[in-house]
DNA sequence: GCCAACGTTGGC
DNA sequence: GCCAACGTTGGC
């Protein structure tokens, strides 16, 4: 087991080329040129924005991934890469933007080796919270991820929709 | 608290 | 390699 588990880790945890790509379901390699967007998310009993905020420039691993799509993701991200700070089960709203600080390595929290995290920090809050019933209600945010896919914890935003709810938050 | 969706595991 | 059972996520 440990043999099979260490090649799977080294082949699968390659970024992919230079460009970003961003995973879904079904779309493993969905190609998008300069993919810079991401979204995030937590249970803010667990970890929340406020929490995240006061960690200041510092920031803080964002760790307890456990599913291999949204590992790809954290894989994939680049220092500098910005993300959506999403509150779920509470909230249910994007409240801030955060900031990749560090990219993508061993999860501390995972014994099993298989997992990575990265670092990110607090950028911004949304000046108006975006929620998910807003983003539902907009047709043109009908194919983000989050509605999608609403259980992947990591996902990728395109352009377009990232302007769109920066625009929708006050920003 | 319920339950739909869906990812993971393990038996065959 | 299929698929049933199981566990988890997360909106409602």
């Amino acid at each position: 087991m440990p043999a099979l588990v260490a090649g799977v880790h080294v082949l699968l945890i390659e970024r992919k080329k230079t460009w970003m790509a961003g995973t879904v379901p079904g779309h493993d390699e969905r190609m998008v040129f300069a993919m810079n967007y991401w979204l995030v998310k937590s249970e803010p009993s667990t970890w929340s924005w406020d929490q995240q905020v006061a960690k200041g420039a510092k920031g803080e691993a964002w760790t307890g991934v456990r599913n291999f799509t949204a590992r790809q993701n954290l894989v994939n991200m680049k220092k500098g890469d910005k993300a959506f700070f999403y509150h779920s089960n509470e909230g249910k709203e994007i409240v801030g933007i955060a900031e990749v600080i560090k990219e993508a390595y061993p999860d501390p929290t995972d014994k099993s080796g298989k997992f990575v995290c990265v670092d990110i920090k607090a950028e911004k809050p949304l000046p108006k919270p975006v929620s998910i019933s807003a983003i539902k209600a907009e047709k043109k945010l009908a194919d983000m991820a989050l509605v999608k896919y609403s259980r992947l914890s990591v996902q990728p935003v395109t352009a377009d929709e990232w302007k769109l709810v920066c625009k929708m938050g006050g920003l």
